[in-house]
DNA sequence: TTGTACGCGTTATCAA
DNA sequence: TTGATAACGCGTACAA
């Protein structure tokens, strides 16, 4: 029933184009294939890798589409192969944390392997269900979510068979794939560090209440002090901000009647606020007197001139597990469930002694 | 020719449903239809904000829909609509500066506008050849570049009649429509709010010699001051980051023989390397003896401590008038090539005298 | 207001 | 290797 009810007859390209103008149509397969002077199957076969087409074809083809500015239609092509090639990256909060370079990574690593990346943001982790309404129509292959998804949301993955990865959140829920940097751990890390080179009074500026971030990396440090039969340390919360450390500081050397032997914070504006209140309010010796360590250590660049003792989440190596662990999820039907955690990277700065005190002094 | 011959036929839901799930198909207005005791079309218009429906259809459309879990297929309405809603914006550098900033503001206002952002990322800017092939392909109905696009590049997209804002570029290409804010003006700026409070011989660290806006940057300053009839200040060129800053001055200083009255720097990180070696190496004081100003005001939250004298870019008005301006050539086909350009905001720090040295005495 | 019939542009199947 | 034909899932004239 379409125009070109006599496809093995060849149309001269110009004039074929300027029809096309005239009718504000789209340039599609059949008008390449009246240029060429083949069937349109046999121009759908010439985008396709690997379709077996004879040489001469396949140049006609390409030379004809290469005068239409003929590009096959992605939408025409994922209605009847099912598969869009897009991945949804849900995000909140870009503008904030190590979000943009989390962002970076997966964008690329996705392009690497043919992926497009459908971006949804949303001013907060709580807005996620509005989004997840979107998710649905745009006939994505899978979606990479930072944000921490109800079992229900997750249950909704499944239920449309869409593969999903969990990047950077700890669901309680096992049955989802996910990747993360265990806040616990690094907790449990940055303390046990501290204490081995003698620390043995504790102060955390711990952020959030309401941070669960916050909260578990507060819980790791304080646990592994127990465990190590230390004092319970002073715990203080407050916001993510440099203000909350330096108040954080205050409050603690108020409390305790004295400066700790070091001080935890839930990131590193904290730890930075810290430290400006520690020498140059309260004129303490850090890292001499006192230690100061932080979480999150930004890029290289950021931040010139601190060189605070923190700890790395390994981003790079988390958006390459993520994006492999997706794309086998799309390729095979049947998936497992499976968590990858990864350990921090301890960045060395100078604002923590990391040895015992006998060594330090043995070496200076 | 399809299955559902006899729409008017209601169907029982759980029963369908299974029937779906056997065939392993996706849900579609058909079986919507079939359970509903509809024709296709009835719940297509229900899904079309102003179309016209009974009451009565409407409820047992949404209903049935609800019990599938159908979501309309945004593949098969962008075929036959044209129209995706999506929107491509292509960067590159994600990690780097504030496009991050600029990338969540483009989401926000894009999103709150009904439309999705495709991403597409590049690991430099001369790789945006590859970028646009796979732009093509996915119908997008507009596009925010944040890059350095050829005439021919621009051209292909009038010729696809594609939408196309560029943001933060400045192409010399006058047909196409652009927003961003004007690196030359900066520059010009900056040098004679420092002129006007006294200063007369200027030390500039330019950054990049092969960067485009560090390149306007400069010329902008160094034009200004030559209108002013001061000095020719005294250019060094290195990279855009901490360390050449740091090295910047020290030439300056040995080129000079002394310091000069003010330095300006073609970024933030350059003028904390720069104040860094004037305070603390050279003992310099900053801005007692000498003003240091930077370009590209970072968040507030970052580099916590220092209080640079800067400019930052309007990114949030920027976004929204790139969004405003693409939305508007989206809707309305004959589109008229603008360029929005945007001035600076001046962020009063602490690092440069803004006052001439007798009204700074006599506040004193 | 509702249903019929068609087409959007592609890939997949099958016979030649 | 090639061409005819049938989907994919939806929106939309048009007639009822």
């Amino acid at each position: 029933m379409r125009k070109p009810k006599i496809p093995p007859q060849e149309v001269n390209l110009a004039e074929h184009k300027a029809a096309i103008q005239r009718e504000e149509r789209r340039v599609t397969s059949y008008d390449v294939a009246m240029v060429a002077g083949v069937s349109q199957s046999a121009v759908s076969r010439c985008f396709k890798p690997g379709a077996s087409v004879s040489k001469s074809t396949y140049a006609r083809v390409m030379k004809a589409a290469a005068g239409l500015d003929y590009i096959p239609n992605a939408a025409a092509r994922s209605l009847i192969t099912r598969r869009s090639n897009m991945v949804a990256v849900v995000l909140s909060q870009l503008a904030n944390q190590h979000l943009p370079a989390a962002l970076a990574e997966l964008s690329q690593q996705l392009t690497r392997r043919g992926k497009r990346v459908l971006l949804f943001t949303m001013q907060q982790e709580a807005d996620i269900g509005h989004v997840l309404a979107d998710v649905w129509q745009y006939q994505v292959d899978g979606a990479i979510v930072v944000a921490a998804l109800s079992d229900e949301q997750v249950q909704e993955f499944e239920r449309r068979r869409l593969p999903l990865v969990v990047f950077n959140r700890n669901l309680r829920n096992r049955t989802v794939t996910s990747v993360l940097c265990d806040q616990y751990e690094c907790g449990s890390l940055l303390a046990a560090r501290l204490a081995t080179a003698g620390h043995r009074h504790f102060g955390i500026i711990a952020g959030p209440a309401e941070s669960v971030v916050a909260a578990e990396r507060r819980d790791g440090a304080c646990d592994r002090l127990r465990e190590l039969g230390l004092p319970a340390p002073v715990v203080v919360t407050g916001g993510f901000d440099y203000a909350s450390g330096a108040q954080g500081l205050r409050d603690i050397v108020a409390r305790l009647g004295r400066h700790p032997d070091a001080i935890i914070c839930g990131n590193d504006l904290l730890a930075l606020g810290c430290l400006d209140v520690a020498r140059h309010e309260l004129r303490i010796d850090v890292p001499g007197r006192m230690s100061v360590a932080g979480f999150d250590a930004p890029e290289p660049s950021t931040w010139p001139g601190h060189d605070l003792t923190t700890l790395r989440q390994p981003i790079h190596a988390m958006a390459l597990a993520a994006v492999d662990m997706l794309v086998t999820m799309m390729d095979s039907t049947g998936q497992l469930a499976e968590k990858r955690t990864f350990a921090p990277q301890f960045v060395d700065g100078t604002t923590a002694r990391l040895v015992p005190l006998e060594e330090a002094t043995l070496a200076a």
